[in-house]
DNA sequence: TTTCAAATGCGAATCATTTGCATTTAATAT
DNA sequence: ATATTAAATGCAAATGATTCGCATTTGAAA
C-alpha cells in the first residue's frame, strides 16, 4: 500500500519525504478534488503535520509532472486531484461546492479541428459544468 | 453612439454614471476579453479616471445581470467581456494571453443529458481551450 | 557516515479582489 | 429649478489564496 506512493515519487525523480507521501495519500483516498487547505487539514486530522507551503509546493511539483490535475474554480480556490487516465471534468454544485467527476470529455474529438481552424497548437482545456446537486435541491 | 450604453444601463435599472459608461465603452471597443485592471488603464489613457474598485463593482453588477461574461483564467486574473447572444467560449494563448472566441458550444446538446444522468439541475458551464497562437508559435 | 542538493518550516510578501465608511451624485418628488 | 435620498464612488485598509526568502533539516548518493 505504501508501495504505490513510493513508486510515484521515485518515478518523478524527487526525494521521498513524509510530507509528499502524506499529500499523495490524501489525494488517493479522496472522492472529490481537494483544495490545498483541504489537504492540509486532512493531514492534520490524521495526527501528522505539514506546512501549508509544503502542500502547495508538492502540488505544484506534481502538477508539473502531470501527476495531479489542477482545477481552477470560480470561488477563488484551486482544487487538485490525481490525474487519472486521460483527464476528467466535473459537475460542480454551486451551492455546496461538491463535485462529481464526469467520465467523458465532449472536447476530445473537436479539439484538433478547432486548433486547425484557428491555427493554434492546442495544449489543453478546462471545462466545468455547474448546477445544483441532488442534496441541495431538497432544501 | 452614447445611446447604446445608456440603454444598457437603463435596462438593468441602475444609475447611469460616468464610470459605468466608461467601463461599458471600453468593453464595447475591446477585441479581447479584458481584466479589471486593463479596463481601468484604458479609461485612464482616455484621460478620464475611475477607481479600480468601481471598475470591479461595475463588472460584478453587470455580470449579475448577465451583461458581462467573467472568464476565470489560469493566471489568477479574471477577464471580462460583453455577453454576446447566447454565450461563447475561447481559445486562449497560454503565452500572450490573447483569446479568440469560438462560435459554437460543444456542450449545448449534452448538458441536459449530463444533468439527467447525475440528477443535477444544470445552471451553466465554463469552457476554455488553451494553446499557442500563430504569432507566438513563430518565436 | 559524510556530504550536499533538495525539501521544509516559518514568517513575510504578493497580488487580485473586496469591503467599510465618509462623501458625492443621479434620479425623483417638490 | 431645488431639495431629497438611495445609490454610487473614492479611498484606504482588509482579505485570502498563493508564493517567496532564508535559515534549518533531511533523504539519498558516495
Amino acid at each position: 500500500m505504501k508501495k504505490t506512493t513510493d513508486d510515484i515519487l521515485a518515478k518523478i525523480g524527487c526525494k521521498n519525504t513524509k510530507s509528499r507521501k502524506a499529500v499523495i495519500e490524501v489525494l488517493e483516498s479522496a472522492e472529490n478534488s481537494l483544495s490545498a487547505e483541504d489537504i492540509f487539514l486532512c493531514i492534520k486530522e490524521q495526527g501528522s503535520s505539514v506546512n501549508l507551503s509544503t502542500v502547495y509546493r508538492t502540488l505544484d511539483l506534481m502538477e508539473s509532472k502531470s501527476l495531479v490535475n489542477k482545477i481552477i474554480m470560480g470561488d477563488g480556490k484551486a482544487r487538485y486531484e490525481l490525474t487519472v487516465d486521460g483527464h476528467r471534468h466535473h459537475l460542480v454544485c454551486t451551492n455546496c461546492h461538491k463535485s462529481v467527476p464526469i467520465d467523458f470529455c465532449p472536447l476530445e474529438k473537436m479539439e484538433k479541428d478547432i486548433g486547425k481552424t484557428n491555427d493554434f497548437d492546442i495544449t489543453g482545456h478546462k471545462l466545468e459544468i455547474y448546477g445544483i446537486c441532488p442534496e441541495c435541491k431538497k432544501e
